[in-house]
DNA sequence: TATTATTTTGAATAATCGCTCAATAATTAT
DNA sequence: ATAATTATTGAGCGATTATTCAAAATAATA
């Protein structure tokens, strides 16, 4: 009965992530995102009602496939502990190795707009406590498995990583010299030891 | 021979600071800063060339007096650990009890803008490495007063304390429920004493 | 006081901003 | 085929962007 639209939503949101994600939201212009998006104006306007819109989108999208990323690497690991070590190692070495972006959208928008704008800070925040209920469980399942401590307190140890996540992300935006973030990983291990 | 500037060049710089603190370089207008300076545009671009250089300025002037600050709580501290804990522990309760922005402007400006600008980036780092160098003579100080291990890699530990307070100053910017600043830097501080 | 040098002023610039909409194209149901 | 419905198109909207500049104002010097 109708036109079926022609592009792929899911491949519009990811183009316009990756712009939003490196160039952040107010240097994003909406000419910026015709372009990488391959859309027409009213094509994206249609799709999203307006930048702001698109932006929110792009943020849950980038919010669930990180949660969803993290979970396959902790839930249901032999040794919760040596997973999480396993992911300090991943994203000091790629910041070392300087793979990929390694900066987090979520982040980047947190500085960017979160102060200013309620709605943008209580989405992301949603986020971050996904990404953290997943630290929490793969602790308290290290914690029952004899890992950790009995008296660890494991919310406190999760919010110290999460913190520590975050400093890491903005290591990784001063382009450090090689083997820095190395040694901030090494004393998170040591509080992740006990 | 002259008419001298009727302004103050030093208040004009923290007025302009203030403003790209709060709301990031881009989303920042030359019309909102002519508001907040009480200068028009062609005082503005006389004193400071361009958007680009005031926003470097300001950089600056943040960076120096932060720096100034730090050393001026640090340096000839009679126990430099004890110091630096008070430090966490400031930072701490600022952010739980909402004092003041909480957020560093440095940290903010290296997410906006210093993965596409080198020049901005390089003076950031500049500020850091100044920032760091002040926790580097401090632990070295407690070293050698025997507050520390022999051991202790100063450096490493001084590069773990600044990704700490970036990791602090993206909290902050979550607005977090009491309690969550001080579980970090509880953790933070068991890095410290060794 | 007249001259000189500089600051201050604010209107105006071209470019870009987010966004709209009427016209056109495309698809399905009849 | 025809009608109905939606997608696509891209020119164009008013507002805002960073910036400029000639004219007016001001203070120090001669």
């Amino acid at each position: 009965m109708a036109r079926p639209a022609q592009y792929d939503r899911d491949k519009i949101l990811d183009k316009a992530m990756q712009t939003f994600w490196e160039q952040g939201y107010c240097a994003t212009s909406m000419a910026t995102l015709v372009e990488t998006t391959d859309l027409k104006p009213g094509s994206l306007y249609a799709a999203f009602e307006s930048k702001q819109g698109l932006f929110l989108e792009t943020l849950d999208h980038y919010g669930a496939r990180s949660a969803e990323r993290l979970r396959a690497h902790l839930d249901g690991a032999e040794s919760p502990i040596e997973a999480i070590e396993i992911y300090f190692d991943r994203l000091a070495d790629d910041i070392e190795k300087r793979r990929g972006k390694n900066s987090c959208f979520l982040v980047n928008t947190v500085l960017e707009l979160s102060q200013r704008d309620a709605t943008i800070r209580r989405r992301i925040n949603r986020h971050f406590s996904n990404i953290e209920s997943a630290f929490v469980d793969a602790l308290e399942h290290a914690r029952t498995k004899g890992e950790l401590d009995a008296e660890t307190d494991c919310k406190a140890l999760a919010a110290f990583l999460m913190s520590n996540i975050w400093g890491l992300r903005v290591l990784a935006g001063t382009k450090p010299p090689p083997g820095r973030a190395r040694q901030i990983t090494t004393l998170i291990k040591r509080v992740l030891r006990g």
